[in-house]
RNA sequence: GGGGGUGUAGCUCAGUUGGUUAGAGCGCCUGCCUGUCACGCAGGAGGUCGCCGGUUCGAGCCCGGUCACUCCCGCCA
């Protein structure tokens, strides 16, 4: 017999009606009657409604207790007469008639209730996480990633592959985001870096014969937060195989997360397979390489509408003729909208910094014509042309942006969702997937000139490698990729460089020499001389996934200890100050300016 | 590094054009109450209006600065 309890505070029912049970658990709620007290007791499983009578010893102490006061209760189960039942309750056919108590701890007077569905500051719910885990939401959401995580890997082993631990502490890499740093006592001057991913190492395992490779994986990254995005630390689906293509990876992947979702979501998905879509088609359609394919809105290119002579639109004729490119979005069958739903958008998209939205509709009574501020401008035969590129109807409106390439997708993508929460296009009860594929090796950095990888520099180019044509960097595809849900990036992935002479020289073009691939990657580099198997992989974000199925927006409402924005855990006061013993023994001086 | 939002009781928030003693709900304390489940009723305590400075006869409110939290941009191969 357990010293705390015979049941938990979710599990009785009239089956033990009689029973002398012994509860324990917090003290949720109270309703005293002043002869007659109710209180709600509650544990990880659920709630159980207990009662005292003023004759019974203990009634004044219950009395006194304050909310979330953890007791041990011995009593009988009663039914509940009716009337009195609560059949919101798992255990609201019965309750506890109370016998004796024991206050196991008590509790202070809360900075947070625990009870109730009210929003707190951030600051509060994280110096006090604790009760802020208490709570039901978030105690589910926790729940929630628990079982994600076990679904993951029991789906992982049954399809083939084995988890493998990688290190924590290990080498500072070049490319990428900023490290976090360990000093190493017995190597003075010297760091550690905590690993940004477990890149390397999984190519190592892979190089090492084990076939294939996954890991819930803790990740580290010295940037900025996001809603989205922890400051520090997260977890990936780090995931490696060996002696395969792209597609091999896209099916795992596919059939996991179609298990996954709906497993643990009743919402359906668009599509079971997912759409593959190249990168350069993203961009042109979505302005984006992560769209969220809930959203129906698509942007076509009508550049070559404002070279016609019946185009009046002088200020777009003028800026396409420089050079400058136009894009729009219809929305259909919005005659009707008032002028406010437009001016709305367009003021907003000023808000976005951008030159706003020109926007009309084709209306048609003797002819087609549109109407609204730039209407006007559009001959019968252009709006005709306009209806024939853009699948548009008379009826329907038209949103244009005009620009060079990168501003135009930068705002139409946005326009595109805020559109299309304007109209409430979105179905909220939608999974939609897809992957983004062959996206560029290289690009040029906006700041600097220069030629950068895209994505990531240990990709494998695409086509016949005899052939590729190191002059056109920006020309050369690589075999990657991403995985998109309702417009949130999951995963990035790609097929291996196993080959060290292609390495060497794709880094050349990104103005890397031999010497420093050498250097900064020796342990892969040495490795892919002595054997190394074709292999790829892709890691999704744990945590966004949990985010998705929780239906959340913020990484920390499925987070236990998540740090605030400024990398800070206010609970446990991290970062904090360490005493000049353990900075002498690392070899460290404080050099701090302000 | 930059931009936006917020900051008034333990918590959620209201506070008019700058004008007497800054309010409400929840929580807390006291009393009453034997069938509640957001129990009810009566009473009470609780405030450096984030902080510093300025304008003014007078500042929660206006101005400048600063801090905290948050969202976004940059950043995140």
């Amino acid at each position: 017999m357990n010293k705390y309890r015979s049941h938990n505070c979710s599990e009785l029912s009239e089956k033990e009606i009689n029973k002398s049970v012994l509860l324990s658990g917090w003290l949720h709620r109270k309703r005293d009657h002043g002869n007659l007290l109710f209180l709600d007791l509650r544990d990880h499983f659920g709630m159980t409604q207990c009662v005292i009578e003023n004759n019974n010893k203990y009634f004044p102490v219950l009395e006194k207790s304050k909310p979330e006061t953890v007791l041990k209760i011995s009593g009988i189960v009663v039914k509940r007469t009716s009337g009195t039942e609560n059949l919101d309750l798992k255990t609201g056919k019965i309750e506890i008639s109370i016998k004796s108590v024991e206050i196991l701890s008590s509790a202070k007077e809360l900075p947070m209730p625990v009870f109730g569905e009210q929003e707190y500051p951030e600051e509060i719910r994280l110096k006090y996480r604790f009760l802020d885990l208490r709570r039901e939401e978030m105690h589910n959401n926790i729940i929630l990633r628990s079982k994600v995580i076990s679904f993951i890997r029991s789906e992982m082993l049954k399809l083939g592959f084995l988890e493998y631990q990688t290190p924590i502490l290990t080498s500072s890499s070049p490319e990428g985001a900023r490290d976090f740093l360990v000093p190493s006592r017995l190597n003075p001057g010297k760091f550690y870096a905590l690993p940004q991913a477990p890149q390397q190492f999984k190519q190592l395992i892979m190089i090492s014969g084990f076939d294939k490779y996954f890991q819930i994986a803790p990740c580290f990254r010295d940037e900025d937060a996001r809603a989205d995005r922890s400051p520090g630390e997260f977890y990936q689906l780090d995931i490696e195989m060996s002696f395969v293509e792209q597609n091999d990876i896209f099916e795992v992947v596919e059939k996991l997360m179609v298990n996954l979702f709906n497993t643990f979501s009743s919402k359906k998905m668009l599509s079971e397979k997912f759409p593959k879509i190249p990168y350069e088609d993203a961009m042109n359609k979505y302005g984006t390489d992560k769209p969220d394919l809930r959203n129906p809105l698509i942007i076509q290119d009508i550049t070559e509408i404002f070279n016609r002579d019946d185009v009046k639109f002088d200020i777009f004729k003028k800026l396409v003729k420089s050079g400058s490119i136009v894009r729009a979005i219809i929305t259909k069958n919005t005659k009707d909208k008032p002028r406010s739903f437009f001016d709305n958008i367009d003021k907003w998209a000023k808000e976005q910094g951008a030159s706003g939205l020109a926007y009309f509709t084709i209306e048609k009574d003797e002819e087609i014509k549109g109407k609204g501020p730039v209407g006007k401008f559009f001959s019968q035969e252009a709006l005709k042309q306009i209806m024939k590129i853009c699948n548009a109807e008379v009826g329907d409106s038209i949103f244009l942006a005009c620009g060079n390439k990168k501003e135009i997708e930068k705002i139409l993508s946005l326009a595109r969702n805020k559109i299309a929460q304007s109209l409430n296009l979105i179905d909220k009860n939608l999974f939609a997937f897809c992957w983004i594929t062959d996206y560029p090796m290289y690009e040029l950095d906006e700041n600097s000139k220069k030629i950068i990888f895209s994505h990531n520099p240990f990709s494998m180019p695409q086509g016949k490698l005899s052939e590729l044509n190191f002059q056109k960097p920006l020309a050369i595809k690589a075999y990657q990729y991403d995985i998109v849900c309702n417009g949130i990036e999951l995963s990035s992935g790609a097929i291996r460089n196993h080959l060290p002479d292609l390495m060497y020289k794709l880094f050349a073009v990104a103005g890397y020499t031999k010497k420093d691939i050498d250097d900064k990657f020796s342990g892969m580099i040495n490795a892919f001389n002595y054997g190394a198997p074709p292999h790829g992989g892709i890691a999704p974000g744990i945590d966004r996934i949990v985010m998705l199925l929780a239906g959340k927006e913020n990484i920390r409402e499925v987070t236990l200890f998540p740090m605030n924005q400024n990398a800070q855990d206010l609970m446990m006061q991290a970062p904090s100050e360490v005493n000049e013993k353990q900075l002498k023994e690392l070899s460290i001086k404080k050099d701090i300016k302000n």
